[in-house]
DNA sequence: GGCCAACAATTGCGATCACAATGCAAGGCC
DNA sequence: GGCCTTGCATTGTGATCGCAATTGTTGGCC
């Protein structure tokens, strides 16, 4: 990392600090990050093999967005714990927002995103038969999002995609508990219809009732014992 | 800055980037930041009177919290720019999340807060009365934020925060364009009737009425020529 | 006089260093 | 042997420096 990194257009070179938020979120996301333990800045930092300078700059948007949590006391920043007011609330936010974006989507939807997001879809129930843990929660985040950014409202978008990586470490518990069998139940094939067709509301129920499915296991998932 | 910093308590001596964060929150908030304009990194600083690293930080906050825009191309950042589509997601996401908060808070009122919030509400009145924006903004977002807190649901709260942040250059507009007098009806007598009633059907159709009309307001303002 | 190229100033990003505070563990004291 | 204290390693924070890229300006050329 002392390489002197060679200088490129800015668009199609993202930024160091960039790439480690991604790093982080991904890890996150698909909860290879266990809730409760610390993470250090210089730790992660050389993990990435970067200097700590874009970790903490990585960290400091993860914290602006709870995915990370800081101590007051210790300022020693860890993922937060899984309490179930925590999944309530958040449950509760995406149960509005989720919905919302699929409604706001579907009089959108085209050929092309419905032919993208029966792709996605396939890689869903592939991931879901090898019972890829890390694959079926990326294909299933990409799947939810192909739709939601076709709702061209940036607003509420960002709060979904906050939401999620809020979530992330509550999805990991589910499949901990549960087994990646019990998530094999999902309404994508509802919302694509829904969307096909231009109908609104039906996407924002398919949508919805995904979700709810979804929350309750994580529920008792954490009831159980998170 | 080469002040060496006598040593202290870390709880009641918040760091530097939170004092600038502080800092820059409240300018948003009370609008006394125009939007579009394009700020740097360094002359915040010099302004502040501190190095450009705190305030590295304190952007990357703002920015994550969609305060701030960051141009992709320049990476230069600015305050975002007040279009009608920004400002529905807004009130729509407002909608949702603050009366919410308010009926969760209801049945959790106690008489100090109560008294509380008339305290606030007697200051919103008079800076109502005096024509003073500034302290009528930051009257009125202690007055909801009063209620919210008491909600316990952090990440609902956090969400409402982030939300007023990226209302704030809105409302000075308003001011901007109906003066403050157009402000004047609020529904915070009405919410304070049903807080003190624990009354939480009620607080949530105050607060919703209270913000619809704001809201209302901001959208003719912006539609005028925002 | 108007346009373009080269120069200078500014800006964001990343690295490195310094420092105070905390966490941890080994060692001494009762 | 158990508890406290002392020492060292680690952590987050802030400052300063260097670099590359963009911007604004000025000077020269046609």
């Amino acid at each position: 990392m002392s390489e002197p990194r060679s200088r490129r257009a800015l668009a199609d070179n993202p930024a160091v600090h960039d790439q480690v938020y991604e790093a982080i979120r991904q890890a996150l996301i698909t909860g290879r990050i266990a809730p409760g333990v610390g993470v250090s800045l210089r730790s992660l930092a050389a993990e990435l093999g970067v200097s700590p300078m874009p970790v903490r700059d990585a960290v400091r948007r993860l914290v602006a967005e709870r995915a990370l949590a800081i101590n007051p006391a210790n300022k020693r920043l860890s993922v937060p714990s899984l309490t179930a007011a925590r999944l309530e609330q958040l449950s509760q936010a995406r149960l509005w927002i989720e919905p919302e974006l699929a409604a706001r989507a579907a009089p959108r939807a085209d050929a092309a995103l419905i032919k993208l997001l029966q792709t996605i879809d396939a890689e869903v129930d592939t991931a879901l038969t090898l019972g890829d843990v890390d694959r079926y929660m990326t294909a299933n985040h990409r799947f939810h999002f192909a739709i939601y950014e076709r709702a061209e409202a940036d607003v509420l978008l960002s709060m979904a995609g906050g939401l999620w990586l809020q979530i992330g470490p509550f999805m990991r518990v589910v499949f901990g508990r549960v087994g990646a069998d019990g998530l094999v139940a999902d309404r994508h094939a509802e919302a694509l219809g829904a969307l096909k067709a231009g109908d609104a509301e039906g996407a924002r129920r398919a949508i919805a009732a995904d979700l709810s499915e979804g929350m309750d296991k994580m529920r008792v998932a954490v009831e159980a014992g998170g």
